[in-house]
RNA sequence: GCCGAAGUGGCGGAACUGGUAGACGCGCACGGCUUAGAACCGUGUGGAGCAAUCCAUGGAGGUUCGAGUCCUCUCUUCGGCACCA
C-alpha cells in the first residue's frame, strides 16, 4: 500500500488547470448576456455570498469557510440536477481603498482592482465553482449607473429628499455616518470620536417602510435571534402624544401647546411635570418670553448641554441636570400645575422631544425629581399610581421602590382598581375623546442618511441650478461618472470639489451656473441591490430585465456574517420592497433563507488580528496541505453558524484522512472487486444515506465525520480481503461503488475527487464506465438503498431503575414480538442479578430503542 | 438595565421529535517500523476503584420508568441595544 503518496500540489495544479480552462472569461470583458431564457419551469437555486469587500490583505481563513460552505451546497446540489445560480462580485467602493490612496497617493480604482485580482486568484485556487460569467463591481459605471437610477427612482416619488439635520460627523474619516454606523459613539470604521454637526444631507425615507419591514420578516426563514434584533432595531411603540397647555405662554393668542409621548399613559394621574430636550422648538420662544436673568439662565444650560458630546453625556451616566423654566403646564385631567423644565436627559430625536414626568414609576423621572427638589428649589410631587402585586402602597422615596412592573391602579381617579393594561387602553380612549391627545406609534428607526464627503463612491446623480435648487440627473446622463481629476486629502470638505471635468461636464449639460452634486453615496447604497444586478450583469437597458429576475430571485440562501443584520439587511429590504411597488419585482423578500457563519479565531481562541500575531493565511495552508485539506479542515472543525479556534495539528490530521482515501482508492481500484467480512457496502449505503441528509442542513462537520468513519472500515476491509479473495458475498464492495463515495467527497474535495475519478474510470472495464459523464462533478450523486443501509442486528440496551445494566442483541432479519424480547432481556445473567429478590413493577420497550425494568 | 445566544473529556466537537453521553478528529500513552528522528501503522484513552461498581454534560431543585435534551431558580461567558419616555 506504500506504492503511492498523496501529492496534493501536483493534483491540485493539474486540476486547477483544466478547472480554469473551463470557466467563463471574467471581468472587465464587455462579455454577452448569459439571457439563455428558455422560459421552462425549472428547479433553480440561488446561492449568495454576502457582497464581498475586496480589502488589500487578501483571503483570509474565514472568508474561506462560508465560501467553502457555499460551495459545497453548490457542488452537492448541481449533482442532484437543480439549476444552481452561484455568481460572484465585488463591493469595490469604500473608505479603505480611498484611505489608502490619501496616504500612498495610489489611485482607489488600482488598488481595488489589485486587490480583486488578488481575491479572484485566491478564490479559484481553492476551488469554489462560482459563475464568473456573472462578476460584477460596485465600481463599475457600467453597475454604479444603475445604482444612480434607482436613487433617481426613490427621489422621484419623494423618498430621497434633502435636510438639513444635525447629523454623526467622523472627523477622522472627515465624513457623515448612518445611525447605524455609529457604534458607542465612536466611528464604526476608525473608531473616532463621533460628533454633531448641522448640514444639508440626503436622506432615503426607509421610516415609510417600517411596517412591511417588520411584517416581511414573518415569512422568512432567518435565524430567530437576528429577526428579534431587526425588530428592535426598527423599534415600534404604541403610545399617546399627551398635550399640555402651557400656562402663561402665548402664541398669537393662542395657548402654546406642549405634546408628550408616552407608553405609559396609564400613569398620567401620577404626572407632576414635564421636561423639554434642549433642541425642543420651543426653547427658543421661552427664552424670548421670560425675564432676562432667568434668560441668561436658561441659555447658560442649554449652551453647555449642546457642546456636550455623546460621550460626555454618558460618561455622567445618569447623573441628571436641568432648569427650571419658571413656567407651568396644565395637566388636562388632575388639573395640577406641572412645572417646566429643561434637561438634557430628555433626547431631542426620540419621541416628542419633550416627556411628561412620573417620578413614581420611572427611574429617570425619580432622578430627575430628586434633582428637582434638592438642587432647583422646584418642588416635584412622587405620587405612587400603580400597586404591584406585592401589594406594597408605600410613599415612593427611594429609588429602588420605583415601580416600573406590572400592578393595579390606585390614586388614579377613574382608573383605580383596573390592571395597567386596561388603564391603558381606558384613559388613552378617554383622552382622543375629549381631544388631549391621540395614539400613536414610533418608530426607533431614522431615515437612512446616505450622502458621504468621500470620493470612492458613486456620485449622487443630482445638480443644481444657479439659485441652488437641486434637480436630479436627467437618465440619459447616466452613468454620472465619477470624475477623475480630483485631490483626495480630506479638508472637510467633498473631494468631488476638486474636479474640474465635472463642473465642466455639469455646465455643458445643463447651462451656465449649475454646479453638480460634491457628495457620494454610502456604499451601502450599491451592496443593497447587488443580488438583482448579478441575474443580468450585463443589461445596459435595465438594472435586470424582468425575466431573469423571475428566473431566478429570489435568494433561496444566502450566507452572511452576523455584522451585517442591521445594516446591509434592512437597506436591501427596503430597496426590494420599493422595487415591487413600483412593479420591477414581483416578490416581497429578498432573501429567503438565511444563515450565518461564525468566526475563525486565532489558534489562541482570540479574534484574529496582524497585531496580535494570530493570523492564519490561508496561502500557507494551501501551499503545505493543499486546497481539499483546507477545505474540508475548515468544514469539520465545527458547526458553520459557531466561533471556533483554529488548530494547525487538526489540519494535519485532515490531511493524513485524504491521503488515506487516495492511497486505498489506487489500491482497491487494481482489484475491481474487495472482499471483506466486515459490511463494507453496508456501510457505504449507511455513508450516502447521512452525508446526503447532512448537506442540505448544513451539518457539514458531522457529514465528513461519517466520511471517515467509512474510510476506517474501508480501510479494515481492504486488509481483511488479502485474506478472503474469494467468493462474493453481502460484503462485497464494486470498484463502482467506490466511485460512489468518491462522488461524495466531490463537494468537499473538489481536486482530489476529480483525480480519485479519472484513476477509479481508468480501470474500468468501459461497459461499466459512465459514457456521459467525464467530470466527477458533472455526476449523478449517489443513492442509498435503504435495505443495504440496513444493519443486520441491532443492540437495545436495557436498564434496570433507568441505569444500564446489559445490550441485547436482537437480528433484523426476523421481527420478533415486544414479549420475547423482553422475555429474553430477562433471561440476561447480568439482568438476573439486578432483578434477583425484586419485584418488577413495569416494562418498558421503546421498539429499537431501550428496555427499561423498573423494580422495587 | 433590557433583548438574544452559549456552557459536554486535556482540546475542537457528536448525541434525530426525552432513550447506551463523549461519534469523528486533535492531543497524549504504550508498542511496531527505523542506526536515530520525521512520516507511517497498531492498541489504549472522561474521572475514581484490583474489582463489583460508583461519579460525571456550569450550579441547585423539579417533571419522568428514563433528562445534555423539558420546567423553575441561579452562576459564568459572548453578542446586540441602551437616559428610547
Amino acid at each position: 500500500m506504500k506504492s503511492s503518496v498523496y501529492d496534493h500540489k501536483k493534483i491540485e495544479e493539474k486540476w486547477l488547470k483544466i478547472f480554469s480552462s473551463k470557466l467563463p472569461s471574467p471581468l472587465d470583458g464587455e462579455g454577452t448576456p448569459v439571457n439563455t431564457g428558455e422560459g421552462e419551469a425549472r428547479d433553480k437555486l440561488y446561492l449568495l455570498f454576502a457582497f464581498p469587500y475586496p480589502s488589500g490583505s487578501g483571503l483570509h481563513v474565514g472568508h474561506v469557510e462560508s465560501k467553502t460552505a457555499l460551495d459545497i451546497l453548490a457542488r452537492y446540489y448541481r449533482m442532484n440536477g437543480k439549476d444552481v445560480f452561484f455568481p460572484v462580485g465585488w463591493d469595490a467602493f469604500g473608505l479603505p481603498a480611498e484611505n489608502y490612496a490619501i496616504k500612498t497617493g495610489i489611485h482607489p480604482a488600482e488598488t481595488t482592482k489589485n486587490a480583486i485580482n488578488t481575491f479572484k486568484r485566491q478564490i479559484k485556487r481553492i476551488g469554489i465553482s462560482y459563475d464568473w460569467e456573472r462578476e460584477i463591481a460596485a465600481s463599475h459605471p457600467g453597475y454604479y449607473k444603475w445604482t444612480q437610477w434607482l436613487f433617481l427612482q426613490l427621489h422621484k416619488k419623494g423618498l430621497a429628499y434633502q435636510a438639513m439635520g444635525s447629523v454623526n460627523w467622523c472627523p477622522s474619516c472627515q465624513t457623515v455616518l448612518a445611525n447605524e454606523q455609529v457604534v458607542d459613539g465612536h466611528c464604526e470604521r476608525c473608531d473616532t470620536e463621533v460628533i454633531q454637526k448641522e448640514m444639508k444631507q440626503w436622506y432615503f425615507k426607509i421610516t415609510d417602510y417600517a411596517e412591511v419591514l417588520m411584517s416581511g420578516l414573518e415569512q422568512v426563514d432567518w435565524p430567530k435571534p437576528t429577526v428579534q434584533q431587526q425588530l428592535s432595531w426598527i423599534g415600534k411603540k404604541t403610545g399617546i402624544n399627551i398635550n399640555y397647555q402651557v400656562l402663561g405662554l402665548k402664541n398669537d393668542g393662542e395657548k402654546e401647546i406642549i405634546t408628550c409621548f408616552t407608553t405609559r399613559p396609564d400613569t398620567n394621574f401620577g404626572a407632576t411635570f414635564i421636561v423639554l430636550g434642549p433642541e425642543h422648538k420651543l426653547v427658543s420662544k421661552i427664552l424670548d418670553q421670560v425675564q432676562n436673568d432667568k434668560k441668561t439662565e436658561i441659555s447658560k444650560y442649554i449652551e453647555i448641554a449642546r457642546n456636550k458630546k455623546e460621550i460626555e453625556r454618558l460618561a455622567e451616566g445618569k447623573k441628571k441636570t436641568g432648569i427650571f423654566t419658571g413656567l407651568y403646564c396644565d395637566h388636562p385631567e388632575t388639573g395640577k400645575k406641572l412645572p417646566l423644565f429643561i434637561s438634557d436627559f430628555v433626547l431631542g430625536n426620540v419621541g416628542t422631544g419633550a416627556v411628561v414626568g412620573v417620578p413614581g414609576h420611572d427611574v429617570r423621572d425619580f432622578e430627575f425629581a430628586q434633582f428637582a427638589n434638592r438642587e432647583l428649589g422646584e418642588k416635584v410631587e412622587i405620587i405612587r399610581v400603580v400597586v404591584a402585586s406585592d401589594g406594597d402602597k408605600s410613599p415612593i422615596t427611594r429609588v429602588e421602590q420605583v415601580q416600573e412592573e406590572e400592578g393595579t391602579m390606585v390614586n388614579s381617579g377613574f382608573l383605580d382598581g383596573l390592571d395597567i393594561h386596561e388603564a391603558t387602553q381606558k384613559i388613552m380612549d378617554y383622552y382622543e375623546k375629549e381631544g388631549y391627545g391621540d395614539r400613536v406609534v414610533n418608530y426607533k428607526l431614522r431615515d437612512w442618511l446616505i450622502s458621504r464627503q468621500r470620493y470612492w463612491g458613486a456620485p449622487i446623480p443630482i445638480v443644481y441650478d444657479p439659485e441652488g435648487k437641486a434637480h436630479p440627473v436627467k437618465e440619459e446622463h447616466l452613468p454620472w461618472k465619477l470624475p477623475d481629476d480630483v485631490d483626495f486629502k480630506p479638508t472637510g470638505e467633498s473631494p468631488l470639489r476638486s474636479s474640474k471635468e465635472l463642473q465642466e461636464r455639469t455646465e455643458k449639460l445643463y447651462g451656465k451656473g449649475w454646479t453638480p452634486e460634491y457628495d457620494t453615496m454610502d456604499t451601502f447604497v450599491c451592496s443593497s441591490w447587488y443580488y438583482l444586478r448579478f441575474t443580468d450583469p450585463r443589461n445596459e437597458k435595465e438594472f435586470a430585465s424582468k425575466e431573469n429576475l423571475q428566473k431566478w430571485m429570489p435568494v433561496d440562501f444566502y450566507m452572511i456574517g452576523p455584522e451585517h443584520i442591521v445594516l446591509h439587511l434592512l437597506y436591501s429590504r427596503f430597496f426590494t420592497k420599493f422595487l415591487r411597488e413600483e412593479g420591477y419585482l414581483d416578490f416581497d423578500e429578498p432573501f429567503l433563507k438565511m444563515r450565518h457563519q461564525g468566526m475563525i479565531l486565532g489558534p489562541n481562541g482570540k479574534k484574529m488580528s496582524k497585531s496580535k500575531g494570530n493570523v492564519i493565511s490561508p496561502d500557507d495552508i494551501v501551499e503545505k496541505f493543499g486546497a481539499d485539506t483546507l477545505r474540508i479542515y475548515e468544514m469539520f472543525m465545527g458547526p458553520i453558524e459557531a466561533d471556533k479556534p483554529w488548530s494547525t495539528s487538526a489540519v494535519a490530521g485532515i490531511y493524513r484522512f485524504l491521503g488515506r482515501i487516495h492511497n486505498l482508492t489506487i489500491s482497491t481500484s487494481k482489484s475491481e472487486i474487495l472482499n471483506s467480512k466486515i459490511g463494507l457496502q453496508r456501510k457505504l449505503h449507511q455513508t450516502i444515506k447521512k452525508v446526503s441528509q447532512d448537506i442540505p442542513k448544513l451539518k457539514f462537520n458531522t457529514a465528513i465525520a461519517t466520511m471517515m468513519e467509512f474510510v476506517n472500515v474501508w480501510e479494515k476491509a481492504s486488509k481483511d480481503a488479502v485474506e478472503t479473495r474469494n467468493g462474493v458475498s453481502q460484503n462485497t464492495l464494486f470498484v463502482t461503488s467506490i466511485r460512489d463515495f468518491i462522488k461524495l467527497l466531490a463537494p468537499f474535495a473538489p481536486f482530489l475527487a476529480e483525480e480519485l475519478n479519472f484513476i477509479v474510470e481508468a480501470r474500468l472495464i468501459t461497459s461499466v464506465r459512465d459514457k456521459n459523464a467525464v467530470s466527477i462533478h458533472d455526476q449523478d450523486w449517489p443513492k442509498w438503498d435503504e435495505k443495504l443501509a440496513q444493519e443486520e442486528e441491532i443492540t437495545i440496551p436495557v436498564q434496570v431503575n433507568g441505569k444500564l445494566r446489559d445490550q441485547l442483541v436482537v437480528e433484523t432479519r426476523h421481527s420478533v414480538s415486544q414479549d420475547e424480547i423482553l422475555q429474553k432481556a430477562k433471561k440476561l445473567p447480568k439482568i438476573q442479578k439486578w432483578l434477583e429478590g425484586k419485584k418488577i413493577i413495569k416494562e418498558i420497550y421503546v421498539p429499537g430503542k431501550i428496555i427499561n425494568f423498573v423494580v422495587k
